[in-house]
RNA sequence: CGGGGCGUAGCGCAGCCUGGUAGCGCAUCUGCUUUGGGAGCAGAGGGUCGCAGGUUCAAAUCCUGCCGCCCCGACCA
C-alpha cells in the first residue's frame, strides 16, 4: 500500500475527549473516529488491526474445534421473553420496532439465538459435542461509555457456546476453551492471567476471566507469578484428550481480581516471593451455566438411554475490539504504538525520505516490491524525514526500512525496529533478509 | 442513575466574570527556500461561537430550556 493512496489520518495532538493513552493513540494513529457516545467508526489503520485480531481469535477457536458461524445482530424479542431475559436485562439492551411493529433488539449476547439454532437440528447426544461461535457486533448501552473502545456501547465480541451431554463433557469442552484462550492471548503478545469469577447463581468453579496485564489497565489482579511465568500451553497439544491437567496447573495457583481477592488466602498461599500484583484488562470471560437456557428454551437432547434432557451449555467471549485498545495499553512508548507482529496492520514500511530523487526512488521501490509478501507499506509521501518518523513511530508498524539519499549514495539502507528502537545500517539485500527471515 | 465539567475553524485552546459584531497555535492552500526526527519566510482560505427561546439599541458573553460530549461514583453473564 502507498502511503500517498491510503488514508490513515494522524494527529499530532490528541482530542481532549481522550483520556486513557490507547483512545488517544488510536485517535491520534487514525484509527477510529467518534461517531456518538462509545460508537466508533473504524478508519482504515484500525479496522486493519480489528481484521488481524479477529483472523488470530479465529484461528484459535477452529483448532480448538470450535465451528464458526455468524449471527445476525438484530434478533426477535420473542426469544428472549422464552429464556426469560427480555424483561431481565434493562436499559442495557437495545429495543427497537420493525414497521410490522414487532418488538426487535440489537443483541446484546447470543445466547438465545445459537440456542434457538442448536435445538432447531440438534437430537441426540451422538450429535455433541457441540461449540458454536460467531465474530459479531454487540451493543450494549452502557449508562457510560468510556475510554474509547475500551467500554463502547457497540463493540465486536467473539462469542462462542458449547453443548454437551452432561457436565462432565460440559467440562472437557470449558477446559478447551480455557486453553485456546491462553493461546489467543499469547499470539496476541500479552500476558494473560486466568482468574476465578463469580458464577453468580449457578455456582461452581467454572468461570474464569482472563486479564490482560497492562500498566494502565482498570482492573488489580493479584497472582502467582509461577502463574504469569507459565505461559500458554501452545497449539499442538491434544485437543481431544484429557485437558484436565493443563487448566489444573493453571488454576491450582492463586489469582484473583481485585473483586475477588482475597488477601489472608493469598498470603498463605503464595510465598511472599512469588505474590505479584498488577494492573489489567479483562479481554475474555468463560463460563457454564449447564441448563440456564436450555430448559426454558426446551434444547433437548436424546441420551443413551432414550431418555429426553436439557442439554449443558457453556458461553465464551473475547472482547475482539476491546483487544485492540489492550494490546495498546500494554504495549507503546512516549512516541506511540508498538503493534506486536501478529496484529500489527502492516508487517513493515517502507519509508522514502527523498521521493522524485530517482536514485533513492528506485531503492525504495525495489524495496517495496520485494516485502510484497509481508503486507508492507510505502511511505512515499511528500513530507520532511521528521515528520514521516514521528507519524510512523506513531502508528507502530514493526519495521521501518529507511531509504535516503546519503544511505542509497553509500549503498546502504537504514533498518529500524520499532520495539526496540535498535537500527542497523546495512546493504538492501542483507535488510530485507532480516525483515522477511 | 447521583455528582462535576465542557461545547468557539479539522485538532488544541483564549475570549465570557465586566455585552459593542471573534482571536492564537497546529493543520490546510499558494509561492520561494529547505529536506535523516513533526522546517523557515511571505501570503491565503476556513467559524450562523451546540440548538431554541428570552433580556437588550446591541449577545460567544447575561437568563431559561433542550441536545451532545467528557470525568468521578454506582453499575457492568
Amino acid at each position: 500500500m502507498r502511503l500517498s493512496r491510503y488514508f490513515m489520518p494522524t494527529l499530532r495532538e490528541a482530542p481532549s475527549d481522550a483520556q486513557i493513552v490507547s483512545h488517544q493513540l488510536m485517535i491520534r494513529a487514525g484509527m477510529i473516529r467518534q461517531e456518538a457516545a462509545g460508537i466508533y467508526a473504524w478508519l482504515p489503520l484500525g479496522l486493519a488491526v480489528l481484521k488481524k485480531i479477529e483472523q488470530v481469535v479465529r484461528e484459535e477457536m477452529n483448532r480448538a474445534g470450535a465451528v464458526e458461524v455468524l449471527m445476525p445482530t438484530l434478533q426477535l424479542a420473542d426469544l428472549w421473553r422464552e429464556s426469560g431475559r427480555y424483561d431481565d436485562y434493562g436499559e442495557e439492551m437495545l429495543r427497537i420496532k420493525d414497521r410490522h411493529d414487532r418488538d426487535l433488539l440489537y443483541g446484546p449476547t447470543a445466547e438465545e439465538v445459537i440456542t434457538d439454532i442448536f435445538r432447531s437440528y440438534i437430537k441426540s447426544y451422538k450429535d455433541l459435542p457441540k461449540n458454536l461461535y460467531n465474530i459479531q457486533w454487540k451493543f450494549r448501552d452502557e449508562r457510560r461509555p468510556r475510554f474509547g473502545v475500551m467500554r463502547g456501547r457497540e463493540f465486536l465480541m467473539k462469542d462462542a457456546y458449547s453443548f454437551d451431554i452432561d457436565e462432565a463433557a460440559a467440562r472437557r469442552s470449558y477446559n478447551r476453551m480455557f486453553l485456546a484462550y491462553l493461546n489467543i492471548f499469547a499470539r496476541l503478545g500479552l500476558k494473560a492471567i486466568p482468574v476465578r469469577a463469580d458464577t453468580g447463581p449457578i455456582g461452581g468453579d467454572l468461570s474464569h476471566e482472563f486479564i490482560i496485564l497492562a500498566e494502565t489497565g482498570e482492573s488489580e489482579v493479584f497472582a502467582h507469578r509461577d502463574l504469569v511465568e507459565m505461559g500458554a500451553p501452545g497449539p499442538d497439544i491434544d485437543w481431544d484428550g484429557d485437558l484436565a491437567p493443563l487448566v489444573a496447573q493453571r488454576t491450582a495457583l492463586y489469582a484473583a481480581s481485585d473483586e475477588m481477592h482475597d488477601a489472608a488466602r493469598f498470603e498463605k498461599e503464595v510465598p511472599e516471593a512469588g505474590r505479584m500484583s498488577a494492573r489489567g484488562i479483562e479481554v475474555g470471560h468463560i463460563f457454564y451455566f449447564g441448563e440456564k437456557y436450555s430448559r426454558p428454551m426446551k434444547a433437548f437432547v436424546t441420551g443413551p438411554d432414550g431418555k429426553d434432557v436439557p442439554v449443558q451449555m457453556g458461553s465464551y467471549g473475547v472482547g475482539v475490539s476491546r483487544l485492540v485498545a489492550g494490546i495498546i495499553e500494554a504495549s507503546h512508548d512516549e512516541a506511540g504504538i508498538i503493534w506486536p507482529d501478529s496484529v500489527a496492520p502492516f508487517g513493515v514500511v517502507v519509508i522514502n525520505l527523498r521521493p522524485g530523487d530517482a536514485a533513492v526512488d528506485a531503492v525504495a521501490e525495489q524495496a517495496y516490491a520485494a516485502l510484497s509478501g509481508h503486507d508492507p507499506l510505502y511511505d512515499d509521501s511528500d513530507q520532511r524525514p521528521g515528520a514521516k518518523f514521528a507519524a510512523l513511530d506513531l502508528v507502530g508498524i514493526p519495521w521501518q526500512l529507511i531509504v535516503g539519499p546519503k544511505g542509497v549514495a553509500d549503498g546502504v539502507v537504514e533498518l529500524k525496529r520499532r520495539a526496540t528502537g535498535e537500527r542497523q545500517t546495512l546493504p538492501l539485500d542483507a535488510a530485507l533478509k532480516a525483515i522477511t527471515g
